[in-house]
This record gives C-alpha cells, sequence and structure tokens, in this order.
DNA sequence: TTATATAAAATACGGTCGTTCGTGTTAATA
DNA sequence: TATTAACACGAACGACCGTATTTTATATAA
C-alpha cells in the first residue's frame, strides 16, 4: 500500500476529520472504528492517540473551536470596536455557516443540543465555550453604549440574546428545512435589531464592510 | 410482584416515558433496553409493541406532537385570531418550556438538531412537524396583517422566524447554560419584536392575556 | 371446563461499541 | 551499526445494541 502522505501530523487530520464527522453525525453517534476507517487508520492505531472517547471528543471541541475563532473572531478582530465590530461578529458568523465550513452546519449548535442533558467533562466544555460566546457578543454590546454607539436605555444582554437566537435559527432552518431565505433573513433580523437601538452616530460608525468569506477548512485531509 | 396498575394502556405508558428519557438522552441515544428497565417491562415484551425502533422513535414523535399540541396550540384556539393569538401561541410556548414538560427541554428542538444529518423517515416526520409549526407562526402574522394589526410593510416570514428563533434560545440557554434570565429576555423580545410592527388597532386588540400554564405531563406514568 | 387470544418474559443471535494488548514497522539517535 | 522511541496494525475482550423466536402467564369466550 502506498504510504501515507501527510502534510499535517495524525493527529490533526484525526481530529479534523473528526469534527467534520461530528458536525453531522453528533459527538456520540460518531465512533471511533467508523473514524478510523474514513482515514485508512485502524480502530486501534487511531484510540492509542487519544487513550479515550472522552479525550477524544475533547480534542475535537478544541477544533471546533479553533476554526470558529478564525472564520469569526479573528477576522472581526480588524473592525474597530463598539457597533461596528457587533456587526462584523454577528456578520461573519453568518457567513461562517452559510460557507458550510462543517457540513452539519454549527458545530456548537449540535453539540449543545447533544450534551445539554447529560453531565460530565465534554459538556462542561461546551457550555462553557457558548457562554464565553454569548458573553463576547454581549460584551461587545456593553462596549457599543459605552461608546455611544447605543441608546443609553439599551439592554446588551438582550441584544447578545437576540443576535445569538437569529443566527441559531438561521442554523436551525438551514439543517432542518433546507430554507434558501433563512440567512437572508438573519442578516435582514440582525440589521434590525442593531438598528433599532443604535444612536446616529453608532450608525455613521457603522458603515457596509465586506464580509470575509470562510474558506472551508480541512475538508482537503 | 405486585401486579402493574395501569390505568392507562401499556402502550401509552410506554410511549409517554420514552418521550420524557428521549428529550433528555436523545431519540437515538434511549435504548429500548433502559427503556424497558425504567418501566419495568422486559426488552421483548416492550419490542413486541412496536416492531422496530424506527417505529417507536416515530410513535414517541407523535406523543410529542399532543403534548405540544395541548399546551401551546389548543390554549391559544380560545383567542382572537390575528396578532392576539399570535401573540398567545408565542407565550404560550414560552410558559409550556418554562414549565419543563419535558425534562430536557423542547423536545423537537433536540430531535430536530440530533436528525438534521440522519436521512430517514424519522428526519422526515421531524421537519414536516416543524415545517408546520412554522407555517402556522407565519400565517398568523400574515393573518395579524390582513386584519390591520401589523403595519403594511411588516414581513410575516421574518416575523415567524424571529419569533422562532426567540424561543429556540431560550430553550438553549436554559438547557446548556441554566441562564435564569432566559425566559424574561424571551418575553421581553418577542413583545419588542411584535410591538415595533404592530398598528394602534393591533396593540389595542391584544390586551394583557392570561397564560394557561402547563402542567407537566405524563411525569407520572 | 376448555379453548383461544393476547401480554409479557425469557433466551438467544449477530453486530457494533469502546477499550486493551502484543507485535511489527519506521525513523531518529548514539 | 545498535538502541530506542514513536507509530500503527490486528486480533480480541466484554458490554450493550436492535431484533427474532420460543415459552409462560393471564384474561376472555364458548
Amino acid at each position: 500500500m502506498a504510504k501515507q502522505i501527510r502534510g499535517i501530523k495524525t493527529q490533526d487530520r484525526i481530529v479534523r476529520r473528526a469534527a467534520q464527522l461530528a458536525s453531522v453525525e453528533g459527538l456520540e453517534g460518531l465512533s471511533v472504528g467508523r473514524l478510523a476507517e474514513a482515514l485508512g487508520l485502524s480502530k486501534g492505531g487511531l484510540f492509542a492517540h487519544f487513550g479515550s472517547k472522552d479525550a477524544l471528543q475533547l480534542a475535537v471541541i478544541e477544533e471546533a473551536r479553533r476554526v470558529f475563532s478564525e472564520a469569526v473572531l479573528v477576522p472581526a478582530e480588524s473592525t474597530p470596536e463598539g457597533l461596528p465590530r457587533l456587526f462584523a461578529l454577528q456578520a461573519q458568523w453568518i457567513a461562517y455557516l452559510h460557507a458550510e465550513s462543517f457540513k452539519g452546519g454549527c458545530f456548537f449548535a449540535a453539540a449543545s443540543a447533544e450534551f445539554d442533558g447529560r453531565p460530565g467533562p465534554v459538556r462542561t466544555r461546551i457550555a462553557a465555550l457558548a457562554g464565553q460566546w454569548r458573553e463576547r457578543l454581549a460584551g461587545e454590546a456593553r462596549r457599543s453604549k459605552e461608546l455611544g454607539h447605543l441608546n443609553p436605555d439599551a439592554d446588551p444582554a438582550r441584544l447578545a440574546f437576540l443576535l445569538h437566537a437569529i443566527t441559531l435559527e438561521a442554523n436551525w432552518a438551514h439543517q432542518l428545512l433546507g430554507d434558501p431565505d433563512c440567512f437572508v433573513h438573519a442578516r435582514e433580523a440582525s440589521e434590525a435589531c442593531l438598528r433599532a437601538e443604535a444612536t446616529p452616530e453608532g450608525l455613521r460608525a457603522t458603515k457596509a464592510r465586506r464580509v470575509v468569506p470562510a474558506r472551508p477548512e480541512g475538508v482537503l485531509s
């Protein structure tokens, strides 16, 4: 058999493919045997890299976090803080879902639903990351208010709640119903929600900005 | 062993308990063996009632639909059509989640995420019911517009999108993060979204209405 | 009472799961 | 060249899965 070409380390190959499969079949539904088969490895060989399924699942979560961070957080960092950045975060997130970096949609949405009723380290990690992300949105909303980009009576937590809701809904509608309008609705609704509480200065600061398209990652591995 | 008291037929007992367990562990994660054990039945005895796991899962889905219908649809029917009913649907839905009729949160939210990447009759049924429900919201929004309860430029589909998003977000925040404010946020956000596009007449028609509290069902079986 | 239909139990089968372990191969080091 | 460490294979394990079949108990009807 031709030796495996490896531009990247085996651990990375495993974890990337696993993240793809898990976004479709779930973190628990993904089995070591089938993952190994999909990668052309033996079950035992693959397993030795992690030692337990929990450890594998945790590694997969970190990979998903990395992908999400590069596709959403990093691009948004380059916009000015406050409302422009809040808008950028939301726009990048929607674009990232639209690009289908993960075939099964938002990895964390899937993992959240799967593990919210199952105590353990995996659930703990997912909840922590999801909480951080929501807090990131809320924090940027608070900063927007400080900068005078949002009305004084705007509630940052509720705004984060709404933005988060809109994106999850788009993901849901896309994955389950194949709704072709869901991303348009998501963009429009996001804009409407922000506009409804923005000050003129906030709007002036937030011009139409280019969304950095997310290129599917790890698909070729 | 004391004989089983059965006020309800065994099939019902099975399906009710199964729906409870499935809302926590997932429709696929729920196993015939453990379900039988939880009910004090033998695996074979339980299995004979359905003939296949697919059939059991489909029966569980119908049960969840029944519960949802009684807790949300039926109470809302008694309010006048248009904006009042749209508001009632949303309020009942949120109250229903708050009451935790299903321990694992919204059954269909969980099932959607679990099966959106798994073709088959189960996924088909879930998608059909979820689509019907969203269409129900959109239809009531359209009717509201016809009755002059909503501004002429309101987009019923987008409104349904938003209301649906808000509730799913509350469910998510409750289940994963245990966010104590999520239902308050959901109610406030829903009201804000409807108010933003409502006509004075629509607001007048929609007075504060009592939400029928959902009593947890099947928990005792 | 006997006969019959149904509900549940009991047992078993093949398959897949996560996990372990001993062996062989490869690559770097001394 | 000899040694070592990392890597991957392949077989095997016990447990549990969905499913099938066969047997036992229970209730009803003749």
